[in-house]
DNA sequence: GTGAAAGCGCTAACAT
DNA sequence: ATGTTAGCGCTTTCAC
């Protein structure tokens, strides 16, 4: 069913029918009702691609993963993350269109994405401490926001980020303040942004604690389960091994903590890990000393909201950009078994 | 820059142009050429919404997560699996359409797919026992294909799905003949029909194995860190606690896993949980006595399958229903410490 | 081999 | 308050 054949049905024209279904002031309330009605009884909805055709709007938002690298969609974060944004646009009456972009052909993805017109605004994913994507959607004038930052990007942009260094730099204080001098890394890539601004916040903590950086207790890779068990196995089979780890994603402690099983250390009393979940009682037994990032609500309210700044870019496309910083949650249960000796 | 453009500049029709760039036969080859590399210097790209208004098409797929229970989305697993199906668009020019329908909601999001005609085909995602979206995306007319299955649907469909049955009874098997008597299964929710399917496969290798399923030893729930954790705590404070544990996901693995190092437990010589990566060398150490099931390139490949069979049943609307069943893989180091008297 | 013209289903400017 | 008409940018008959 069709706008003309609901308009010949009803006896009226398809401007009338259309603006009763769009909610324009100068139709009548009762045709209006009668018109809404009969739409209802019959299943009526319009065609999107005629609509978009007419407007000139997509009604659709673009969610942009590099994927060659896994670090990002691995991420059990992201699953929370789309949801939060899902939902704004469920209400907008906006579709979300993803697109995997495979690495090395992000150029030519965004340039299709803004000539084709199959989506109104994009959320770029990922983004890398230097990251040419910035500077070429300005260029391509189709509204943005990041979730993230690309440090070495000097345009102003709209972004929405996590304080990563903030949550690194006190977890590892925390880890100092314990009594640890021996506290490893091990991280993401340090080329994407949030890795890198993990490792300064990290570094930084340590300098702070008097403490001096050491290679050996620094990794940095993708974050996968099996990277996290050589990381962590290397560096305790090494001279002198860690009595304390960070590690930046829920992943990578999978691996780690089997390194650890592997070689008898149990974490309660050994290590110190992020985890990611909405529910912390179980973290706060006195047994752990975990540290906590991300819940998984703030990481759906994150999502929403990077959803809303798109939206709002969309219909204000030259306002200023705005900047949303998270702060990470930090939770941390003391260990009531021996703390080892640092 | 749009066709008319375009073709005014070359001194043509639109109608060369388009058939020019869209490879049909009656253009001659010189013209085609000439009308390729102007397109390609000016950067011209048909737009989507007048071609999808002209063809009829949308050229893009939707995929559908219910979205309350999150038991799909924060699975590592779908990172995995709509990477492959996007590989696969990317080839064949489709878009990816992600609809996160909250529960409830359901009948409508479909409906409303299959009239605004935004998407082609569907993929339907974390399908349950009773699946109602079967039977009305059948009387829809759209082309979908099912990432699972729906155990009680009688109708013929088009499914890819993992052998769970085969993969939890094998799994239980192998543990059984370790000696295990007191196997634990900490599940999805048990509507979902993958988690119900695991669970009937665990209980037939506990029956040839002689040994009475117990209540006690089996949990269901959504799959969060959390509930794995109470999960395995619980079991762990009952009298009579289990000596290996199947786990149906990463994520419940790794609260349990916690509630294991709480308790002073250990995981290569206590319990057996299932895990996911796609490097394996680091579990055939001989310490885990781990049981794998879907390797990320497998899950990969799974989605890139999928995608194909979407591709298919959208240029061939009634051909009979194609079925994909994977086999998970099941890896297993030996332990080398000592197996714990069951 | 190329072009003119109709039309996909809708919205919006312009009547009335 | 309702209708007429002209597009949106493309594909696709149908004519030449």
């Amino acid at each position: 069913m069709n706008l003309k054949q609901l308009s010949d049905h009803l006896g009226l024209s398809q401007t009338t029918v259309s603006r009763a279904l769009n909610g324009y002031p100068e139709v009548s309330e009762s045709t209006r009702e009668r018109v809404q009605l009969e739409a209802d009884r019959v299943g009526y909805r319009p065609n999107a691609r005629a609509r978009g055709l007419a407007t000139g709007r997509a009604q659709a938002i673009g969610h942009v993963l590099p994927v060659s690298a896994q670090h990002e969609m691995v991420n059990p974060v992201f699953g929370d993350f789309i949801a939060g944004a899902g939902e704004t646009y469920l209400k907008s009456n906006y579709d979300l269109q993803l697109s995997l972009v495979p690495d090395g052909e992000e150029e030519a993805a965004y340039r299709r994405l803004a000539t084709t017109g199959t989506v109104d605004g994009i959320i770029v994913h990922g983004p890398r401490m230097d990251d040419p994507r910035i500077g070429l959607l300005h260029e391509l004038g189709l509204p943005f926001v990041v979730h993230g930052r690309a440090s070495n990007e000097a345009l102003p942009y709209s972004w929405l980020d996590v304080d990563n260094y903030r949550a690194f730099h006190r977890a590892t204080q925390f880890l100092a303040e314990l009594g640890h001098r021996k506290i490893a890394l091990i991280n993401g890539l340090e080329f994407m942004d949030f890795a890198h601004r993990r490792r300064q916040g990290y570094l930084s903590a340590l300098e702070a604690a008097g403490i001096t950086p050491r290679d050996d207790l620094m990794s940095s890779a993708e974050m996968t389960e099996v990277n996290g068990h050589h990381a962590m196995r290397d560096m305790l089979n090494r001279p002198d091994p860690p009595t304390a780890v960070l590690t930046s994603s829920l992943i990578l402690a999978i691996g780690a903590r089997r390194a650890l099983d592997e070689a008898g250390l149990q974490l309660a009393r050994d290590v110190s890990i992020i985890t990611h979940d909405d529910d912390l009682s179980y973290l706060r037994n006195g047994q752990d000393e975990a540290i906590f990032t991300a819940t998984r609500s703030s990481v759906r309210d994150a999502g929403r909201i990077v959803a809303e700044m798109v939206l709002e870019r969309i219909d204000v496309p030259d306002a200023p950009p705005r900047t949303v910083m998270m702060e990470a949650e930090l939770i941390i249960g003391r260990s009531t078994g021996p703390c080892p000796t640092p």
